[in-house]
DNA sequence: AATGAATGAGCGTTCATTCAT
DNA sequence: AATGAATGAACGCTCATTCAT
């Protein structure tokens, strides 16, 4: 948490530091992140950034902590009452579209901070997140075979794990696909984004097998 | 590549080096990986270490190497011709387990080197695995879209992504499920294992959703 | 010496400051005191201290000064005409009693600041101290030797020294005893402090060879 | 403990870091000694002072060690069957005059690491040397009582407070002598120094005041 | 006068790599 | 070829002091 001294700088300033922090923290692996580069880009003293944050922990945690209130921010508008794990499915994918196209480095960071990162934190941070999101993917799925909509036969946790992994997978290829096409991921023609979307919910829908 | 030092010292020294490196790069992110360390293990002197190889980075990727020539030498028992890929599937997660199970660190190393490590070449090595594995999968894809087992509505990157992702998540449920009874991955019941494979296939096979 | 707007501060702000200075000095070596802690708990900005002194090493000499002014003023009750040296020393013990148990800290801060502390003025203090100090002892042993009271075969800084050197030990003496009861000096017992003192004066008078 | 590392590089080097050391944490306070300093003094690189030495504090305990073992060294020679405590005293002056003159930096390191200090491990150091020196000179008390060469009437630690306080007092007149003279003790006229050690020992013998 | 944010020199420690033997 | 000592850049963090408001 930082101290209050970085609640009482100008909004501008802050706004600027933390831009930063997200954006270092999401492109180099914790150990690599060095203070002084991103006071440097703040142009900010280093001991400054000790004024505001109790340590480079503190401020790790805090672009996080930054970079997750955007994503909330992106949830707030999305409507979980009476729609099906496919229209969810749908709707979490546009969202974490939105998201990556606005927010890229917010994006890379929580994408790597729980997964990718050599920070001593990782499992700390993991079991965060996992309270967070996959509760309530949870509790859709059991919602879900309650009412119907999906199978039953299988665990709610398989289920979870199947879908959190494919769209993990899915998001993979986006990625894959704009760098092949040198561009960024937010520069891919609409279409296609649309019809990969629409494949990847037919197979969750029916199955890759054939009936 | 390792110097032509490494290849004129006794096997046994090389091996133990090997087995050594691998074990390290396996169980820390690569920048808490102490040379000193490895060589103290290796009972071998420090300096050697740079006799044998090149720098860090060289060892990384020898053990990284070393590692996948263990895979490739459990796959070349598999038969993939004229097999559904639903028999892959089963055969490949077949093979996984008991490469997990004999080989522990250097499955923690593939799994993390490509995509969980912080080494500044983290991309350089998913590129150099997807080069290996997704092709091989892809073919088979496309193979069994031919022979009409699988539908070909769907791209077969797509139908890959979708059959990656979801085996990656499910082999994640092992390793939570291990945790919590905290036991190691290769302790795990096997009828549970056998359950929770058969559920994978299920909805591999038929989709999740209710016909 | 403080600026002048210490001076022009209100008395209730600046014995607070005084009070708290002196604490600190006393129970941390110089190079750990932390102006920061000083002022908060002053409840003063940490710029305004720098309103009202100098530096750091004006605060630490001014904290001494104040503890100094103390123990003079307890001394200015004293009378040391027409008494012998043994009464006068069992005199300034009570006088040392009395200011360690009313003026803890003080007394802390002046034991240390000339011998035990780690300040880069150590020398310039123990000077000031002897300058005061030994002063009056010493003009005081020379009175005692030409009155009779002691012998005078001896160079009376040779006496001083004996005088001053096992006094302080015999404090020290109090401190370990308290320290291994776990408890503060001023709650040892009284009638034990008696015990020791009066084997101190013997010793003193008589000195330790049995005759 | 150093590494053995440090028992492994040439003695000549070896003899010149225990000296600098020894000088450097003799002369300024633990938290001033810079490493730095000290490998440039040594024409060493500071990592090198960390191949030898696991952190600072090991080179501080070092450097108390090594100074500590001088003392040990002179003490072998000496006798203490069958003395009395006044040769006792004497002699230990003897030696603790030698110590100063031949190893100044050790005597001012011991004289300072467990009083004057600001190490953390002050109260450590303390301690240590009380199980070393205070016993030796509490027996010697309890067995000249004993034996009848000092009064019984006091506690032996009374005594003992007594005997080190004067000594350490009277330790300080030569110090403060030698500096009024701008001369180092060690060049203190002979006679003067016997002189002055007769007094102390006839006013521990006799006390202080008249028969 | 009061505030508290800003500064930056300073220090302990790590570790990949080089080098002398 | 083998050794392990030597090197020094790098980095997290502290804190006295200054400065703008």
């Amino acid at each position: 948490m930082p101290k209050k001294t970085f609640y009482s700088i100008s909004e501008e300033k802050r706004e600027r530091i933390t831009k930063t922090l997200i954006k270092y923290f999401a492109e180099k692996p914790y150990s690599k992140v060095d203070i002084e580069d991103i006071a440097k880009e703040c142009k900010v003293a280093k001991g400054s950034m000790y004024q505001y944050f109790e340590n480079k922990k503190d401020m790790y945690f805090y672009a996080i902590e930054s970079a997750t209130k955007k994503t909330l921010e992106l949830l707030r508008d999305v409507n979980l009452e009476n729609i099906s794990l496919f229209d969810y499915v749908e709707q979490s994918f546009e969202l974490n579209w939105n998201f990556l196209v606005r927010y890229p480095y917010e994006y890379m960071l929580l994408e790597k901070s729980a997964f990718y990162d050599d920070s001593p934190y990782r499992e700390e941070i993991r079991e965060y997140y996992e309270r967070i999101t996959k509760n309530i993917l949870y509790e859709f799925v059991i919602k879900n075979q309650k009412a119907g909509f999906i199978r039953d036969d299988i665990p709610p946790e398989i289920i979870v794990a199947f879908i959190e992994g494919s769209s993990w997978a899915f998001k993979k290829i986006f990625i894959s696909l704009a760098k092949s096409k040198g561009i960024g991921v937010k520069d891919l023609p609409v279409d296609q984004i649309k019809k990969l979307q629409k494949d990847y919910i037919t197979i969750l829908k029916e199955g890759i097998g054939k009936k």
